[in-house]
Order: C-alpha cells, then sequence, then structure tokens
DNA sequence: TGCATTGCCAAAACCGATTTTGTTGACTCT
DNA sequence: AGAGTCAACAAAATCGGTTTTGGCAATGCA
C-alpha cells in the first residue's frame, strides 16, 4: 500500500534514490559525499528520498571507484602453539573497537606456516580487499615487513625489528619493562635471578630478554646460561622453562617470564614442585590478562593494555593509508608493571632453595 | 628494460592482460572462470600471460557484477564482561580456518550495547559487505536472529534461540553436558550441588541450567534457590556466584559453572576462603579453554572444542549462501568431560563444610 | 553593455570485472 | 547450393557508485 513497496530482494541504489528525486545521480552522490556545490533545497530533497527510500551506498561499487576499500587487514598467524594467542585477541578487541568510530572494518585471515603468512598478505593485495595491514608478533627480520616495505603497502606494525626506521611502528618498551623488572626483584631482596624468554626471532622476545640481561649486570647480579631458558609462548612452555630453571645447581629465587601464558604455566610448575609462588619463588609475567588477577596466587605482570593499542595502532594505520608519502611514525610506549599477589621477598636463599628441591 | 615494467602503482588489469594476448576482456574472464568455449590454444597463450604479468583479479570488482562478496561477518558483542571473550577467539581461530580452505574472509565488527548489534548487522549488510552472517552467544529471544530472518539474510548461529525450526544452527547438547555433570558428581558422593549460571536470557546459559535442575531432580538431590546464583561470564562473577553460594546455611561441595571463565573465579575464591579445590570442593567448568589445564588445581571442564565448531558452523553458512532456499541444517554436537583435578569426592559433607567455614 | 565568474546541476566517462548478445567462418545436412 | 549448427571469440551492456566535463542562467565587474 505505501508509495516506498518493500522489494523482494534487490536493494535500493543510488539511480533509484536519483530518480525519484528527479535529478542525475552524481548529484545524489554529490550531497552524499557533503560537496558544497549543491543548493539547500536539493540537498533537502535528496536527503529526504535517501531516508525515505531507505538508501544505502554499496561499498563495493564504491570501492571500485576510489579504489580504497575502507577495510584493514590482519593475518593471524595460527600454528605457534595450538590455541589462539589470548594476547591477540585482547589486541584485536582494541583494534575493532577504533575501527568501529572510524566507520572502517577488519577483515582477518588466517596462516599456518611463515611461507603461507606472506602469501596471505599478498593474496590480500593482489585482490584489493584492504587498504593496509596491521603486523603483529614481529620477528627481528620480518619477512612481513620486508615484503610490504619493498611493494610500498601501507601498514603499521606491532613492534619493531631490525630495519625500524623506514616503517611505521607502536612498540612497547619491552626493554624498560625488563630492566624494572629485574630492578623490582632486586629491591625485594633476590639475587638470582632467572627468564623464560620466547623465540628469539621474535622481536619483543629479544627486547625483553635484553632488558633483562642489561639490568641484571647493572645490579651486579648473575648473568648465567643456566638462568636463562628459551621457550614457546604458551602455558606448557612456561612450565617446562620453570622446571628447566629449578634444575639448576644454583636455581634462582625469581623468575621472569616473556608472557603471561608462560607464567601461568611456571606458576603451575611450581606448584607441582611443592613451592609456593610469592614466597618460594616469585614469577613475573607479561601481558597484563584479565585471567591473570584470577590465579593463585594473583599474577604480577606488566601490563601493555592490549586494547589501547589497538586503537592506537589502527590510528596510525590510517594516517598512513591517507598520506603514504609522509614520514613513518614511531610511537613508544611503556608497561607498568602491576603488583599482584606472585611476586616477593625470597623466602629462602637460593642455596635454601636447592636444598629444598632436592629434598 | 624488460617488457613488463613494473609499474608505478597501478595494478594489472584484466584490460592490461587482453591487450598483451589480444582477445577480448570476456575472453579473458571466460577462461579464468572456466568456461569451455575456448580453444586450447586460446587458453594456454591466456593464462601465459595472466602469470607473465603476475595478474590477479580484482575481488572488488567482481563482487559488484556478481553480487557475492566473498566474505562473511561476525560482529562481537562487547561490553558484556571488559576483557576479550576467551572462548570466542578460539571460535574465530576455527573459522578462520575454515574459511581459508575456502578461500573466503572473514569481516569482523565489533558492537557496544544491544542496540548497536543489530545496527552493525544492517549496516554490513546495506552496505553489501559480507554475503552471511555468524552469530555467536544467542539469547533466548535473540533480536539477530529475528532480524535476519525478517530480512531473509543468510545466516549460522551457534547456540538456539526460542524459535530454533526456522534457520541453521550448531548447537552444543548443553543440557545433555550439565546432566551429565550433575551425574558425574553424584557418582563421586556429592549430595549437595550448587550452580552458578550464566545470564538466562543467553540461550546456553538457560540450557545449562535447565540440564543442571533436571538432573538434580533425576537422582533425588536437593533443588533449591540458595544453590543456584546467576552471574556474569567472567572470573569475577564466578568469584562472587563461589562465594553466594558457600554463605549458604547448608553450603555446596560441588560447584558446576556455566563457563571455564566463571569456573576460575569460583576456584580463586575458595582458595581465599581456605578451602581445597577437588577435595573441600569440586569445580567443573565448561568451554574447554587451554588455559585451564594450567591452573591449580586444572580445571575439571566440559569441551566442545571452540575451533572445530567454528569449522563446521563456516561451511554450514556456506551452503546456506549458496542455495538460500535449501531446508536450514541443524547440528547438535555433544561437549564431553574432561576431568582434570578440579574434582573429587567430597571431603566433607555439606554440614561439616558449613563449620569449617564459619570457622 | 560586454565579458568573465560563479552557482547549480545534467550528462557522460570511468573503475574492473562478468555476462549477454552478436558475428564470423567452418561444417553438416538435405 | 542454401539453410541451419556450432565453435570461438569480439563487442557491448552491466553492476552501483564517483568524478569529470559541460552547459546554462544569474551575478559581478569594468
Amino acid at each position: 500500500m505505501s508509495d516506498t513497496q518493500d522489494k523482494e530482494r534487490a536493494s535500493v541504489t543510488i539511480s533509484d534514490v536519483a530518480r525519484h528525486v528527479g535529478v542525475a545521480k552524481g548529484t545524489v552522490s554529490r550531497v552524499l559525499n557533503n560537496y558544497t556545490d549543491i543548493s539547500a533545497a536539493t540537498r533537502e530533497r535528496i536527503l529526504k528520498a535517501v531516508e525515505e527510500l531507505g538508501y544505502h551506498p554499496s561499498s563495493t561499487a564504491r570501492s571500485l571507484k576510489r579504489g580504497r576499500q575502507d577495510t584493514i587487514g590482519l593475518v593471524m598467524p595460527l600454528g605457534r602453539g595450538r590455541g589462539a594467542d589470548p594476547f591477540l585477541a585482547e589486541f584485536i578487541d582494541g583494534i575493532a573497537r577504533a575501527l568501529d568510530d572510524l566507520n572502517l572494518d577488519l577483515l582477518i585471515s588466517t596462516a599456518h606456516s611463515a611461507q603461507d603468512i606472506v602469501q596471505a598478505h599478498e593474496r590480500l593485495m593482489a585482490r584489493r580487499k584492504v587498504d593496509g595491514f596491521i603486523l603483529t608478533r614481529t620477528e627481528v627480520d620480518d619477512p612481513r615487513v620486508n615484503f610490504l616495505l619493498a611493494r610500498k603497502f601501507p601498514f603499521v606494525a606491532l613492534g619493531r625489528t631490525r630495519n625500524a626506521e623506514a616503517y611505521s611502528w607502536l612498540d612497547v618498551d619491552n626493554e624498560k619493562a625488563f630492566v624494572e623488572g629485574v630492578e623490582h626483584v632486586a629491591d625485594l631482596g633476590h639475587s638470582r635471578i632467572g627468564m623464560i624468554s620466547g623465540p628469539i626471532d621474535l622481536n619483543f622476545a629479544c627486547q625483553r630478554l635484553d632488558g633483562y640481561r642489561k639490568s641484571v649486570v647493572r645490579h651486579g647480579l648473575v648473568l648465567s646460561d643456566e638462568l636463562e631458558v628459551e621457550q614457546p609462548l604458551t602455558e606448557e612452555g612456561g612450565a617446562l622453562g620453570a622446571s628447566q630453571l629449578l634444575a639448576a645447581a644454583l636455581p634462582p629465587t625469581a623468575i621472569l617470564c616473556a608472557t603471561d601464558a608462560q607464567a601461568i604455566g611456571a606458576m603451575r610448575q611450581c606448584g607441582v614442585m611443592g613451592l609456593t609462588v610469592g614466597k618460594d619463588v616469585t614469577i613475573i609475567g607479561y601481558d597484563g590478562l584479565p585471567v591473570g588477577a584470577y590465579l593463585d596466587p594473583p599474577l604480577t605482570t606488566f601490563s601493555q593494555s592490549a586494547q589501547e593499542a589497538g586503537g592506537s595502532i589502527a590510528s596510525m594505520l590510517i594516517a598512513e593509508i591517507e598520506k603514504p608519502l609522509a614520514p613513518p611514525t614511531q610511537r613508544l610506549v611503556s608497561a607498568t608493571l602491576v603488583r599482584r599477589g606472585s611476586d616477593g621477598p625470597p623466602a629462602r636463599t637460593p642455596q635454601e632453595l636447592a636444598a629444598f628441591l632436592r629434598h
């Protein structure tokens, strides 16, 4: 009955609006894109018709002509550990929120191998599905960075690589955090401090290890192979790492972990070995995952607000896309130590701890 | 110098290929889409040129003409709890993997309020960015389902709603799982069994509560308001729920939780109250989150493989998009109990537990 | 008054594919 | 030999927008 019959399937196009008002479609387009050369009267009529007909522009058509997709891409690396990366989930959450405000969308793809991951980016670029990429978990010498740089395709990385001057990134001052971490446990009275590192081809793992080492040296403490182990970024890796460290002749009374996931595994392992975390052994994580607050004891960790990082990296990427020639922007933010319950003064000396462990 | 100069910015289009070979662009298109009315010779020449020039069709242009985006959408509900939903992360992981094989992409958007969430779907539909949706965490009477059904837009839901006959879904037999859960703890010797439920507007929460109730009755055990609390699906909710349940005059010796996140909070709360989980109190979660295995004690939970669910729901949606008129497909899968360390025979009777708690 | 602007909009070109329609020569059939 | 098929492709239409070009009337300015 109504004038605007709810049609079968076809959606209303710009031509429908133009015809309804009696103008050219170009005119409708100009109104919708806020051009100024349309009279207020015509503008009103068109806006009214748009409302009435329930017109929404097709982003596909718009993309075709403008060459912009209003979509940014993120390729999740899979296979490194079986489950989803909890940090990544928080991070994506932050990106999505930020993009929402800007009316952009986030396209997510996956890749299984290192080989795959560059190909996934290439596919998305070639098909022109995205305007730019967000890179996470950068490696020291990251093939994605090299590839995108070579193709001059916009991207922003979370974390730097070796050649960090050439592109835009947001990084947490990982080194500083671990310098502070060591400082913190040293102040608590620990003298033998261990570290469970992540795969050192990951840049942040590298930086965290560096921070640990520098700070240990600066405090005149012992640096030793026995006190550093490299493990995957999973709970299992953390558990393995802890048992390796504690098997040392002179075990550490404090252990810094590259990620919360590792710290969770390490805590578990300490429990299994009869150690009280926060007293016998201090464990500190990194990521500030919400779950950490509900462990027993609650995990002391460095928090960098994955959500905030996601938001800020999203807006950096938009800038990058809009003016590709501008010099790269680079932001270094700091993580803050969230003290909960897994740290404390050492209840025993390393010698006593070793004796206890040999029970 | 080379014949194919690596051009400035512009990417190679189908016209470039056509010109290079000396055929019409339609012909190139037909070759690429495996039509049969092209001679083998021409076909070869075109394929060779495609290779040489590094041509990749623009999915934007393709979408415009074909009316298909080869992209499916998922709107993440935010705000329900502050952090990212760990279950959802696993689930998305599974979807992405499955889509990868099919050469489709996943578009992720977010919504903050219940109002927003329908609008987000509408926006994606109107702009024709996606071919279909995946819905998660369905509510008993879900506005998204009603909306998409009314618009006849393809979607598949993870979890049912009240009017479940009309559309395709994949659901876990939540009721059955909780029937089994009660059975399991009853077999262990528990007679007073509590439940921390999720918001009952969420359908799965409702089903899980139903299963609990049925099974409690069936075993001739006590059903009581004191033994049922409703809490958000977060660690905090779980902690609150546990303290409420344990404050009862006659507290439960076993607690079933609607999600792992709640169970983690509940475990923590028990620890705070001086109770040993797995002995004084049995706690069982639901989701099978990897982190559960590394808690102390490791969390006994129902696992439904979020990743597998993601994969299978993705292929259901493809089918839905390809033949919208086919009758809806519906799959009910079962969750399996993964026994770890948080369950066991009750160390005390409810009376003893009450006495202990009042210490 | 005459000419250059300016305001406002129609018409057409264009983005890069897919699909429809048309054309040509070779081949078959009666 | 003439009509009808068919294979193999060219040419044009199309998808739904944006952008360029152009045209006309009203205004500004000397």
